[in-house]
DNA sequence: TATTGTTATACTCTATAACTATA
DNA sequence: TATAGTTATAGAGTATAACAATA
């Protein structure tokens, strides 16, 4: 949701952080998506398809309803992308599995988010500032 | 974006500790700004209100074109949130003010946010261990 | 009866382009 | 000419409800 205005209070100030830490780390992985032409969903369930998974699953790990997992679906499948098959056990379920090109895109993809997520400018300071926050003003319970 | 599966390394374990965090908070948010009734982007134009501005200042805050914030304050404006004043200064501008009702929504929507976003479940710990695997892995600049 | 996936519906967000009224 | 806001349009995400096929 972006970072607020701040009555300076240190909690506010916490919060504040947290927010702006969220929106870089959504904004940067949008973007990075957005080079592969993906929408931040189809490259979330691009992600996921490291392995086949029934549709079922796919909506759980995105937290959304089937009927969404639909369309996301049908827009990777439209690009070759992703392929629906029939599951043998029960033919109820179809599986998702990555095409050839769907599991290169993926692997760019992932490489691309997950090798410079941690460079993302301003990212590691803020997380700086939140420690140092979160150590000043509640005790966690590190089992 | 939400957690990933990850192969072990550690670069990998801190980008996934970052999705993991990143869609905490935004799920927390989405959560309490339905609580209100209210969208994510119109509850984050909510929360710039506190000071009326013009909409194309809103645009920027919220990194959305023009057009999008037209139809965002619509359905504020719908429910008596939110007022569009003339600006005396310059006529082609439009200055966002919160009715009373609006006020009392925002500081409502914005306690509940800032008193219980550090108590959500899971995050401390969480910037615990990103703490741990910054200080592991990479050096920042703290002028 | 319950579950998987689809379809239909409706709403919100998003960007682009064309328009208006001002500047 | 340039800027503020609107409108029209089109695409994507979201949830709900109803449906067919299967369990």
């Amino acid at each position: 949701m972006g970072p607020l205005p701040t009555d300076g209070s240190q909690t506010e100030e916490m919060v504040d952080l947290l927010f702006s830490l969220a929106e870089r780390v959504r904004t940067y992985a949008e973007a990075v998506a957005a080079e592969f032409d993906l929408s931040p969903s189809q490259a979330a369930a691009l992600l996921r398809l490291e392995k086949p998974i029934p549709m079922n699953e796919l909506a759980t790990a995105l937290t959304c309803d089937r009927s969404n997992v639909t369309g996301i679906i049908d827009r990777l499948e439209r690009r070759d992308l992703v392929q629906r098959q029939p599951d043998s056990a029960d033919r109820r379920v179809k599986r998702l599995v990555l095409t050839q090109a769907g599991d290169r895109l993926r692997s760019r993809l992932h490489k691309r988010l997950y090798s410079d997520l941690p460079n993302v400018s301003g990212l590691a300071r803020e997380l700086e500032n939140l420690g140092t926050l979160l150590h000043g003003t509640q005790e966690t319970d590190e089992s």
